[in-house]
DNA sequence: TTGAAAGCGCTAACAG
DNA sequence: CTGTTAGCGCTTTCAA
C-alpha cells in the first residue's frame, strides 16, 4: 500500500504557506522572500514532493516530450537496424536532453499508425512532432500540417508546403563524388542508387550524373538499389555483369558500399587498384571496410539536432515563417578511391 | 489564430446532454442509450472533437507512455549504431503499438542522467520503464525499485532484486558454439569474449569454456573484446599472433566477429577452411559476412516484446511479483563454421 | 440510464 | 512579496 504522493497543498501546509508560494519557489519565479524559500524548500525535502507533471502540463498545455516520427519505411526491424536512423535518433536525444525535453517514437508506416499519429498528436499528448520521412509521397507531413501541428521535417517535403525543415545538398554530394572519381584519373564510371522514390536518392544520382556529364561522360550505368547490404552486393553484380569493363563505382549509401565491396572482392576485383568505390554517409559501414570507404559524409546527427532545433524554436514562438537549414556534404577520402 | 480545441462540454452542449455522458460513449461504457449515443456521435463528428489526454491522465492516474531506458552504456552516437539496441527498440515498439503505449527514450549514461530518468518517472509522466542495462554495476534498476517505479528489464539485474526481467541463457549459448566447434573437428580453439563487466559476456564465455573443458579442452586462449567491429578485428590479430596455430574462435558477437573474419582475410586464412568463425547474436552484420556468418541467434526482439509485456502486465496488476522469461538460444549454421 | 457535482494537482491572474 | 480564486478537461461517484 504506497500512500499517494504529496502535492503542492501538503508541502504548502507543512511550510504554512499557500500553494502559490510553494509552485513559486518550484519554478523558480523569483520574488519570493529568501526565508519563505528556505522554509519552502525544506518541507519540500521533508515531504518527498515531486511536481506532477501531468498536472502540470493541464494548465501549461505543454508535455515537455516530441513525437519522433519514423516515417513511411518498412516494418520496425529493418527501420531500427538501418545505421541511418540510429544517428538520426542519436541527434535528436541529444539534442533534447539539454532541453529537458523527451522523444516519444512513433513508426508511421501505415496509414492505421499515421492516423494514430495525428491523434497523438491532436490529443496533445506531445508538443509536436519530429518527421523523419523517406519516401517522397509520405501523405503525413501534409496530415500534420492540416492538423496544425508543430512540425520539423528531416529532408525537404515531398511537395512544397510551408514546414520547417533540414536537409543537406545531396546533389552536391553526387558532384564530389564524380569529381574526385574523375580527377583520380577514372573513365570507366558507374553508379549504384539509392531508391528512386527517395527525394535524396534522385538527388544524389542526379548530382553524380550531371557531373560525370560536364567531365565529358554522359553516360553512366546505373542500377537502382535499395539501401540495404544485399540490394548493394546484387547491384554491383549486375552492374560487373554488363559492364566487366568499369573501373569505378559511387553507390548511393555506405551500406550497399559495403555489400558492393563484398561482390567486387568475390570478382576477384581489388579496391581500389582494380575499382574505385566512393560511398556516401560516413556511418558505421564505412570503418567495417577494407579498405576504409571512402565516402561524403552526411552529418546526420547534426541535422538532426537542427531539425530538433527548429521545432522546439517554433513551440517558443508560435506562429513564426517556417525555416530550413541546409547542410553542406564533404568528401572524405579513405582507402577505397 | 487556432481557435481553441472543442471539450467534452461543446460536445456536451451541441448533442444536448451531459458531460458524463459524452465521456461515457467516448470510453465506450456500456449503459449508454443507443440514439444518444448515437446523437453524441454526430455531435463529435460535428465538433472535431479529439479527447485531452493530458486531462484524462490526469484522473486516471494513467499516462500511455513507457519509458524506454537504454542505461549505463557510453555516448547516444555510439549506442544507437549497434544493431542490438536497434533491435530491441524495434521489438519494444511493435509490442506497444498494439497496446497503444508508446515509448519515450532515454539515455542513463551518466548520473545526472539517471537521477533525471527516476524523476521523470516518479512525477508520473510515464507508467513505467523498460530497462536495457548492460554493465552488471548500473545502479538504476535499483533507484527505480527504490522510488516504486514499475519496472522489466532486459537481463536479469546485477544483483539479485525483486524484479522483473528477461533474459536469455547466455551461458547455453556459449555451450552450444562449443559443441559444434568440437563436433566439426577442430582442435585449437580461441575466443573473443565480450566486455567482461556485462553479465552476458560472462555468460557466453563460461558457457564456452566449461563445454570445451568438458571435450578435453582446458586451455582456450582467449581476448576480451568491446561488442565494436574494431575491437573484434584487434582482438582477431592478437589471437592470431599469440596462437597462429588456431583453427576456430568463438567470437561474442557479430560485430566483432565480422572484424574478426577481415583480420582473418587480410592474414590470408581462409574462413572456413583454415579458421572456423562462430558469432553470437544473428544480427544483420551476420549477413553481411562472406561466407555467411554461423552463429547463435538471440533472439533480440521477442524478448523487448516479452519484457514490455512483463511491464505492462504488471501495470494492470500492481502488486505482483516479479516474473522472469528465460529464452533459449539456437545455433544458426552458416557458412563460417 | 442519465445528470450534477466533486475533484485530479497544478498554474496564473488578480488582489492585497 | 504573498495569498485567494479560478479554472485546465476529464472521469467518476452518487443521486435521481
Amino acid at each position: 500500500m504506497t500512500k499517494a504522493a504529496p502535492t503542492l497543498e501538503d508541502v504548502a501546509r507543512v511550510a504554512g504557506v499557500s500553494r502559490a508560494t510553494v509552485s513559486r519557489v518550484v519554478n523558480g519565479t523569483r520574488n519570493v522572500d529568501p526565508e519563505l524559500q528556505a522554509t519552502v524548500r525544506n518541507a519540500i525535502e521533508e515531504t518527498g514532493y515531486t511536481p506532477n507533471r501531468v498536472a502540470r502540463s493541464l494548465v501549461t498545455r505543454r508535455t515537455g516530450t516530441v513525437a519522433l516520427v519514423i516515417s513511411g519505411a518498412g516494418s520496425g526491424s529493418d527501420v531500427f537496424t538501418d545505421p541511418f536512423f540510429g544517428r538520426v535518433t542519436a541527434g535528436v536525444v541529444d539534442f533534447l536532453r539539454l532541453h529537458a525535453v523527451h522523444p516519444v517514437l512513433m513508426l508511421a508506416d501505415t496509414d492505421a499508425a499515421r492516423t494514430e499519429v495525428v491523434e497523438f498528436l491532436r490529443q496533445g499528448s506531445a508538443d509536436g512532432a519530429l518527421l523523419v520521412t523517406t519516401h517522397s509521397a509520405d501523405p503525413l507531413p501534409a496530415l500534420l500540417l492540416d492538423a496544425s501541428v508543430p512540425v520539423a521535417l528531416y529532408a525537404r517535403p515531398g511537395r512544397p508546403m510551408p514546414v520547417s525543415y533540414v536537409d543537406m545538398d545531396h546533389h552536391a554530394g553526387g558532384r564530389m563524388a564524380a569529381d574526385h572519381l574523375v580527377a583520380t584519373g577514372r573513365t570507366n564510371v558507374g553508379t549504384v542508387s539509392g531508391p528512386l522514390d527517395v527525394l535524396a536518392s534522385q538527388d544524389r544520382y542526379s548530382g553524380f550524373v550531371d557531373a560525370m556529364a560536364r567531365h565529358g561522360f554522359p553516360y553512366v550505368p546505373a542500377i537502382e538499389g535499395g539501401f540495404t547490404w544485399e540490394s548493394g552486393a546484387r547491384a554491383m553484380q549486375l552492374l560487373l555483369d554488363e559492364h566487366p569493363e568499369l573501373d569505378a563505382v559511387f553507390v548511393a549509401n555506405d551500406l550497399m558500399a559495403q555489400g558492393a565491396m563484398h561482390t567486387l572482392n568475390s570478382y576477384g576485383r581489388s579496391v581500389p587498384v582494380d575499382v574505385a568505390v566512393v560511398g556516401f554517409d560516413d556511418s558505421s559501414p564505412a570503418l567495417a571496410c577494407r579498405p576504409l570507404l571512402t565516402t561524403v559524409r552526411q552529418p546526420v546527427e547534426r541535422m538532426a539536432a537542427a531539425m530538433a532545433g527548429l521545432l522546439l524554436e517554433s513551440l517558443e514562438k508560435p506562429g513564426q515563417r517556417p525555416k530550413s537549414v541546409i547542410f553542406e556534404p564533404e568528401l572524405v577520402v579513405r582507402g577505397s578511391a
